[in-house]
DNA sequence: CATCCTATGCTTAGGTC
DNA sequence: AGACCTAAGCATAGGAT
């Protein structure tokens, strides 16, 4: 994007990385102040750089907190329907993407991988964040797949869940890196 | 940004509020996605939307809960570190802006209630989610100073807490909206 | 390391189907 | 409503200081 494009991917000159991470953290905590204000919501985001188990939040760690614990608040109807929601979404795009023969098979797994998740979590009751801990090694074999750094563009070039919208629009995202 | 520039404000028009919602979550969740994988980090996001309930998260609600208990089941003593780096950031700030007469006065009165909560939470254990509900009185003496959607702008403007960061790069950052 | 600059190229408001 | 398009406006990788 700048005058060079760059890969998706970690960033191996450290120096570099550093540099990047903070001129985009601050992009984006502008961009949520920007959509909060113009679209009336409330949001929040924490970044954690686990390499110096430095934290920073969004719009400070006590309000996005605050704004959490609202969620797991939630009526648990309003909850529920949320996970429903997820739950037909999820599965209207596992269908559909099944579809799309060889290609689809990656984005399958991932979606029938977070539905086990969310099923999981209705077991348990997800409002009693202290079971949350359980999800340890399920998160553990999920991070194998999906990968929280360098190969989570695996995954979102196949499909990032939270992103199907633009999925779905475009087709073809995943493109930029 | 488009065709045209918009104010930073509430956009009135319901239809066109809906769509930019839309499109910037999208973006920003995928800045999220960037970001992670270019740095090596762990983020999370959450936005809710008061006016029907509607809750997104990324990379998932679970693991944006996830990314959230862990913060908060950090040893105490980096909590403390991470609280008392804040602390020194925000009292550096207001020493500095301490000297910026008029103009900073506002900036002051949002920094120092900022630092009222931190000290506030601080007195009664921030890890014990339960009583983070004592905030909200607190919180909704915030609300009228900074606002959370409309006026926020004007905070921000002054100062953003998360973003004196930038605040500091330009000195006059926005002049976006 | 922090700023500032700027060439590139990504984002997005509005329009059109 | 959602998918596409494009003109403007922004974000940002690298380089300079």
């Amino acid at each position: 994007m700048g005058k060079n494009k760059i890969k998706h991917e970690l960033i191996s000159h450290e120096p570099n990385r550093r540099v990047t991470f903070k001129k985009r953290k601050t992009s984006v905590f502008r961009k949520l102040t920007e959509i909060t204000t113009l679209c009336g919501i409330i949001a929040c985001a924490v970044v954690y750089d686990p390499s110096d188990s430095k934290m920073d939040a969004w719009p400070s760690p006590q309000e996005a907190f605050y704004v959490l614990e609202n969620f797991k608040k939630l009526p648990e109807q309003r909850q529920g329907q949320f996970m429903m929601d997820q739950k037909a979404f999820l599965k209207k795009n596992i269908s559909r993407l099944n579809g799309q023969l060889e290609r689809a098979r990656f984005k399958n797994q991932a979606l029938d991988t977070e539905l086990l998740l969310i099923e999981y979590l209705e077991g348990k009751n997800m409002r009693d964040s202290s079971r949350l801990g359980s999800l340890l090694a399920l998160e553990d074999q999920l991070a194998e797949k999906i990968s929280f750094t360098t190969n989570r563009i695996e995954f979102m070039e196949g499909l990032e869940p939270n992103e199907v919208d633009a999925e779905i629009d475009s087709d073809e995202m995943g493109d930029q890196g």
